[in-house]
DNA sequence: TTAAGTGCAAAGGCTTTGCAGCATA
DNA sequence: TATGCTGCAAAGCCTTTGCACTTAA
C-alpha cells in the first residue's frame, strides 16, 4: 500500500506528572482515564477501541505496553475471567470477587468475608503464604434462570 | 519446499471402541492416556509435546481438536491458572482448588468445604444459580517463602 | 543531549480452519 | 460406500518487538 500517510504528533500534555518515575503521556492518561470509567472488566481490545475513539492515532502496541506498565505499577489488576480474555480493572475496591453469567455474559462483582476465611483456613492448614485469591463463579443470573431450567441445563 | 513427504499412517486400534457417539483412535486413547498420567496441569503444548514424543506424527491440529472434543463431552475440565495458559486435566476430582508457588511455579491443589459454604452463601444472598466455581490462589509455599520475605515483595 | 515513549509494521505464539486422503462402520 | 478423523498448511487472533522518530527531562 503506497498512500501517504499524515501523522498528527498531538500531546497536549497539560501538566505532565509522573508515576513512579514514569512519564504521564497523553496517551498514558487517556488510558488510565477510560480504565477508570470503565470500572473493571475492559480487555486489551475494547480499551483500543474505546481510545482509538477519542485518539485516532493512538496503537496498540501502547495499549498494551501501558497496561503491562500499569500492571508493573500496581494500578491495574488483570483478572483471567471466563474463556479467554483478559480483563483490566483499577485497583481501588481490592476485596471482590467475580461470577459470570452463562446466560448474557454479565459480570457482577461480589464481596464476602467468607474468602478471607478461607484463605486464613488454607494457610493454616498448608504452609503457603498467599498473597492473591481469587474467586470466578460461573452461573446463571435471576433474568436466565428460568432459560438455563428450561434448557435443562 | 520440495521434499518428499513419507505419511506413516499407523492406527493400530485394537479394540475400538466409542466415546459417547465418536470414535476412540489411537489418537485420541493416546491424548486421554497422557491426560491421565499427567494428573492435571498439562497445557496443549506440553500435551502435543508428550504426545509427539510418543507418536512422532500426530499434529497440533489434533490435539486441540481432541480437547476441545473431550471438554465437550466433559472428559476434561479446562481451568485458566496464572497467567496466559490454559491447563486441562480429567474430570476426576470434582472438587478440587488451585493454589500456584510465585516462586517455582509448582501447582498445589487442596480441598476444603469453605468452598461449598461459600457457593451456597452467594446463592442465598445474590439470585444466582452457580454451575461452577474455582478458587485461584498466589503466594509463596514452604520452600519459596524465605525467598520471598527476603526479596521483601 | 539523553532517555523514555510512541506509531507502524513485522514477527511471534497459540489456536482454528480448509482440504485431501485414509479408516472405520 | 459414507462418515469421521487425521495431517498438513494456511489463516486468524492477540500480543510483543524492532525501528525510527518525537518528546520531555
Amino acid at each position: 500500500m503506497l498512500a501517504i500517510r499524515i501523522k498528527i504528533m498531538r500531546r497536549n500534555l497539560k501538566k505532565d506528572t509522573i508515576i513512579e518515575g514514569h512519564r504521564l503521556t497523553s496517551q498514558r492518561r487517556l488510558l488510565l482515564e477510560l480504565l477508570g470509567e470503565a470500572g473493571g472488566h475492559v480487555d486489551a481490545k475494547a480499551l483500543y477501541r474505546r481510545a482509538s475513539a477519542r485518539d485516532e492515532s493512538i496503537s496498540p502496541a501502547t495499549v498494551y505496553r501501558s497496561l503491562n506498565l500499569f500492571k508493573e505499577l500496581g494500578l491495574i489488576e488483570e483478572r483471567r475471567l471466563g474463556r479467554v480474555r483478559c480483563y483490566y480493572e483499577m485497583k481501588q475496591s481490592p476485596e471482590h470477587q467475580h461470577m459470570i453469567c452463562q446466560g448474557c455474559g454479565k459480570i457482577l462483582e461480589f464481596k464476602t468475608p467468607l474468602v478471607q476465611e478461607l484463605v486464613d483456613a488454607i494457610q493454616r492448614e498448608h504452609d503457603f503464604k498467599v498473597t492473591k485469591a481469587e474467586l470466578y463463579l460461573e452461573g446463571y443470573c435471576e433474568g436466565c434462570r428460568g432459560e438455563a431450567d428450561s434448557a435443562g441445563v
